[in-house]
RNA sequence: ACAGUCCAGCGGACUGCCGCUGGUUUAAUUGCCUCGUGUGAUUAGACUGGAGGAAAGUCCGGACUCCAAAGAGCAGGAUGCUGGCUAACGGCCAGGCGGGGACAACCCGACGGAAAGUGCAACAGAGAGCAAACCGCCAACCCGACGUGAGCAUUCACGGCGGCGGUAAGGGUGAAACGGUGAGGUAAGAGCUCACCAGCAGUUUGGUGACAAACUGGCUCGGCAAACCCCAUCCGGAGCAAGACCAAACAGAGGAAGGUUUCGGCGAGUUCAUCGAGAAAUCGGUGGAGGUAACUGAACGAACGUCGGCUCGACGUCUCCCGGGUAGGUCGCUUGAGGUGAUUGGUAACAGUCAUCCCAGAUGAAUGGCAGUCUCUGCUCUUUCGAGAGCAAUGACAGAAUCCGGCUUACAGCUGUCCUGGCAAA
RNA sequence: GCGAAGAUGGUGGAAUUGGUAGACACGCUGGUCUCAGAAGCCAGUGCUGAGAGGCUUGGGGGUUCAAGUCCCCCUCUUCGCA
């Protein structure tokens, strides 16, 4: 069964500023922001999150984290074209409606927009 | 039962599979040394904990830590009816006073001092701070001009008008004009006098006190202290990113060690001659030879490995000690003014005693995902009016970050006790 | 997490001790000048309303005769601390 261990995440800014420091594969939707490193290294897959406080408050942020890491989990982390990558996902406030509640279909969307990025790294190789 | 009020409690429930994180424990792999049933790290398994009433705002108060000490004073700040509770508080409890409430239950109140002093009040208005006199009202005396009458007359009488004077009831201005209402009184008026009311001062009684009640007195003294200020009480400053410990790499500072060769400088020891002392060994002086040890000046060389035929070059490694402390890590870290129950004292807040329980500790930051059943909310349909079926949304406010005691703010809905009411409906 | 500063027309930014809010500059609109434009000059410019007037200093309360200013409670913005 899929698991989530500490070694699949991003654990220092050190981690951040190398996947985020230009050079990265970036894939722009209208939800999320990806970023994939381009060079990658050995172990499994890597994930960061980004959810800044204008997207709403803890309980929403909290939220969205958590939904994000259980696609990650469950699906993204078997990808072969991630392996030994880092990927970080940056939230945008278009995730929360005018109400404060989180889109229903977040899931959805990211998965669309992972496949973008899964089909680029397959052209990078 | 209805309406209201106060206090207290709850804040969706259950099942299965998967995941995250703390603790305990077992096993495997592995690091370190003091080589042990040692102590870490990683992985796997088992058992067992894992958000709130506000975790929020950071508005107060404490614990704890560092600043030398945190004691006194100044400056500055905070609080402000009285009595109590507390580790402390701007909190809580009880009481007083004022305001609100069908003047019920009950709720709200920065609620010390304006007779210590300084100050402020725009515009309007006559006058705004030890009051003032614009319109108005007014008897006598005095002054002025005018009119009428009498008279020879510069005189006399009468009349209204103006001034001087009296007044503060009425008008008007303003947020505010120095007690209110009524009666007497007066030229007109006025605490000028009287009654009642408000307020002030004093005495007595009750109360720990805030204050209340009664009596007496002389007749009247504005507002702002969330303006400065005065009085009383309290406060040293910073904050767990506090602070303590371990400690790579790069750079820097200090010290030690590290290679032989060449050319010098100075030159012990050595050796030759000679003089002196002594019995002798030997010691001392003088002058040569020589250029060793040590010290020192300059120059040269700068270590090893890999790549490469070689040079150049590239890459990797490139001594030790000391302090400092960065990345990073460990501790601080969750057993506490703790919870629950019983009981004693107290009107109560609260305190004491006994019993019992251990209840999050993360650090790019856990406490979740999926499926199902029930509950809840909305809509639609059916209905024997009890309810049933289907669909949708997926639960209000909101997420621990050193820990406690409060306050404030946000909040769908549900449950219960005490109390008040007879106005409206039944 | 801890602890500071601030919010005034479209923009920057004034407003003394609480006493007529919007000085001053930029921008914008209209006019003048020009064949046309720029610059210059003149007038206007918070919202509502025909006008008289009413409402306005991030929002809500309070003190005061009177609050942009003083005092509380919220909202938002910015900054510092290893």
């Amino acid at each position: 069964m899929p698991k989530f261990a500490k070694t699949q995440r991003l654990l220092s800014k050190k981690d951040f500023d190398k996947t985020l420091d230009g050079s990265g594969l970036k894939v722009v939707c209208h939800d999320f922001v990806l970023v994939a490193s381009k060079i990658p290294s050995s172990g499994p897959a890597r994930l960061g999150l980004i959810v800044s406080s204008k997207v709403g408050n803890s309980v929403v942020r909290s939220r969205i984290k958590r939904s994000i890491r259980e696609v990650f989990r469950n699906e993204l982390a078997s990808f072969r074209e991630l392996t030994g990558r880092s990927l970080v996902v940056i939230a945008r406030p278009s995730l929360v409606d005018s109400e404060g509640h989180v889109k229903l279909k977040l899931q959805d969307h990211l998965r669309s927009c992972s496949a973008r990025l899964v089909r680029k790294l397959g052209e990078l190789n």
